[in-house]
Formats: C-alpha cells, sequence, structure tokens
DNA sequence: TAAACGATGCCCT
DNA sequence: GGGCATCGTTTAC
C-alpha cells in the first residue's frame, strides 16, 4: 500500500492492518492481529530516544521497522504517522496464505495455525530478518523485499485488547485482532471472553 | 567490561 | 496456563 495509508494515526493503521495482506518472496498470509506503539507511551522504542537500531522507527511511513527480541526473534512493525515521529503498527499474527510447505521447512513444524502465530513466528516463516530494517512497505519500489497489499472483500471483524508481553503501560486498549482466526498469538484478549 | 532486560517461543502440566 | 531458555542491546560502573 502507498505512503498515505501508513502516513496517519498508528491507532488507525493498526486497526486497518488488520484482514490485509503481507507478502515476501513465494510466502504470504493474512493479518489477523496487530499492536500500536507511539513514543508518547513508554512501551515503544521511540518514548527513550532515538539510538542506531532504532532509527527507522522515527523514519518515513511505510517503511519496515525490523529489530531484535530476546536477543533471538525478529519482530515486523510498519513505520507510521509523519517523518520524525516514532510510532509503528507490529504486525502480530498472520493466517498462511501461499507458500505453506516453505513456511513449514522453515518453522519445523507442520500445522498452519503453528506457522505465524506470533510475531517471532510469523518473519521466521516468511525468511524476513534484520536485514530489511528500513526497506519500503509501500510499493514504491519494485525490489521492495516485503509488500502489504490492501484487503479483499468486507471488513473483518475486530477486537479490541490490551497489549502482550509488555511490562509498562499496559492498560492501552492498542491492540487488534480478528477473533474468527485460529491463527492470533493469543485465541483473543481475556477481557473479551464471555463469561462461562 | 559486566550485568540486566526484554513488543518471545516452546515444552510441559 | 505457567515456567524457562535464549542472546543482542543498552546502561551502568
Amino acid at each position: 500500500m502507498k505512503r498515505e495509508f501508513y502516513d496517519r494515526p498508528v491507532l488507525e493503521v493498526a486497526r486497518d492492518l488488520v484482514g490485509c495482506v503481507v507478502r515476501h518472496g513465494d510466502t504470504a498470509g493474512r493479518i489477523v492481529e496487530t499492536e500500536a506503539y507511539h513514543q508518547s507511551e513508554p512501551a515503544c522504542h521511540a518514548y527513550n530516544g532515538l539510538t542506531p537500531t532504532r532509527k527507522v522507527l522515527f523514519g518515513s511511513p511505510g517503511l519496515a521497522y525490523v529489530y531484535r527480541s530476546y536477543g533471538i526473534h525478529a519482530m515486523l512493525n510498519a513505520v507510521t504517522e509523519p517523518d520524525g515521529v516514532g510510532a509503528a503498527a507490529l504486525i502480530r499474527a498472520l493466517e498462511p496464505l501461499d507458500g505453506l510447505d516453505l513456511m513449514r521447512e522453515r518453522r519445523g513444524l507442520e500445522r498452519p495455525q503453528d506457522l505465524c502465530s506470533g510475531p517471532g513466528k510469523l518473519t521466521q516463516a516468511m525468511g524476513i530478518g534484520l536485514d530489511l530494517d528500513g526497506s519500503s512497505l509501500d510499493g514504491s519500489s519494485l525490489d521492495g523485499p516485503i509488500e502489504i497489499l490492501p484487503r479483499e472483500g468486507p471488513e473483518p471483524e475486530i477486537v479490541v485488547g490490551e497489549r502482550i508481553g509488555i511490562t509498562l503501560a499496559v492498560d492501552l486498549p492498542w491492540r487488534f485482532c480478528d477473533p474468527s482466526s485460529r491463527c492470533v498469538s493469543r485465541p483473543w484478549p481475556p477481557e473479551m471472553r464471555k463469561p462461562g
């Protein structure tokens, strides 16, 4: 999608990314879960200012911000908001569409719901590494290695909840997911579960 | 130079 | 649903 899609408030972009399709190489998947991060809140990497590894986060909307988590995993984010503002939407889970056998090979697992049901899982399944940090998602370059395509059909059902795996600003309801998918990293936010 | 800390995943109940 | 392995980056001496 074009730069204008990403040049908006990160909450809008994160929500609108649910249902869109990520394509890289021979693999593709439909986004079923995202989270928003913004420099105004302490869970965001941009909160404490700029460092070399976080530089892209402050860059142009439509760039891929890829960083290493827990020393091991690569996390894929879409940089949002105007140039200079540190904000990004984390892609947390995909429903595999294309290249499932390649994903199985990379992940060492068979079941479709185990291939991309987490932010570290999906980058491993699609072969997305730190070398793609700063690459373009807006389709402006033909050699752009990662492409995000608009969703087809009606807007998916979207539930909102608190973000996962953080210790700061835990109360912000900045997680968006499609509860009808079995590929979300957790079925749906606990507060959305029906009692009994 | 050393130590603490994760925007996690996996395996086990 | 809970505990722990894992290791690059950051931050503090």
